[in-house]
DNA sequence: TTCCATGCAAACCCTTTGCAAAGCG
DNA sequence: CGCTTTGCAAAGGGTTTGCATGGAA
């Protein structure tokens, strides 16, 4: 889980592949394991700009891309114009939960799903490899109130989603 | 279940809401309810184009905002460039399983999502409306084979779906 | 020295918007 | 008749691509 051994999982990735080691993409793997909480590519973008370090926008997809591909990195895609992205190594795959009012995305983690997977896998002939839960809903502090305490300040900031799973 | 009662679910809907009643939406409604499976917004255009009756771009993604609202369409975000409409009048809200290698859609059903849903929803102060479970799996057959007999075939045409729901 | 990777800007895809004309109530 | 809807075309937002240049191996 420490930053080396995420370092070298890549390493290794580009390697096998014969892709190159090149210090672009090292620097965006440290800037996305330097975020917490979802993300989205142009904040890291905007990240890496203001660095002693700017990045073109190709780079940082293609580099995403790769993060993708040997799970480093987790994509989420929230309706239309929600993409998120978010450092996945260590991390245990984890559901979504989005409030139709305040935007807030908070985390949670149910064992039970696994169950689910499994036997939609086997019932429908397939072996499943990853998913992805979204939940719906509004705080019940908006609907007794008609107030949210993360209306708007988090509808950008889905960081503040410091999952509490259960 | 009918059509008959779709429709009347529809002008009904837009009376409440001081709606109009245009004949442009009566035949997106029953354009809609004649597809079976997913499909996009371009191909109910393009289904529309070639009916006596074609009607543009914006009024379909207007009509299918409508009957989103009032819950006669449900709408599926598959990653970036996968946004799929279907009729969802009289279904039970099914679950999606997508093939990484041919494209595939299948969708199922599984009851004990909904104590999960319920649990998650209760331990994060949130009152759930609805929620989109997508499953990223592959074939065994082409696990086995290298061969899939929906590959490419499906890949634009996600009404093969004919819910094997279990 | 050889390709792969980068950076730029333009293309891309799907969706939304602005505005004039049409037509429901 | 007034005001919503329609149709068109253009804008929008996030992502991908083409191509010349740069740099890892």
């Amino acid at each position: 889980m420490n930053l080396g051994s995420v370092e070298a999982v890549f390493f290794e990735y580009l390697q096998e592949r014969g892709l190159r080691q090149t210090p672009e993409r090292l620097c965006i793997l440290r800037r996305v394991y330097a975020m917490n909480g979802p993300f989205t590519a142009d904040t890291l973008l905007d990240d890496l700009r203001n660095s002693q370090n700017p990045l073109s926008r190709a780079t940082v997809y293609n580099t995403l891309e790769l993060l993708l591909e040997c799970r480093l990195v987790a994509h989420h895609q929230f309706g239309r114009f929600g993409s998120y992205y978010e450092k996945s190594h260590g991390r245990r795959q984890a559901d979504h939960l989005l409030c139709t009012n305040c935007g807030r995305i908070q985390e949670f983690c149910d064992p039970r799903l696994h169950a689910i997977m499994q036997d939609a896998g086997q019932a429908l002939g397939q072996r499943i490899q990853h998913h992805q839960l979204h939940l719906h809903g509004v705080c019940h502090l908006f609907e007794s109130t008609g107030q949210c305490p993360h209306f708007e300040s988090s509808k950008a900031d889905p960081s503040s989603s410091s999952q509490p799973m259960h």
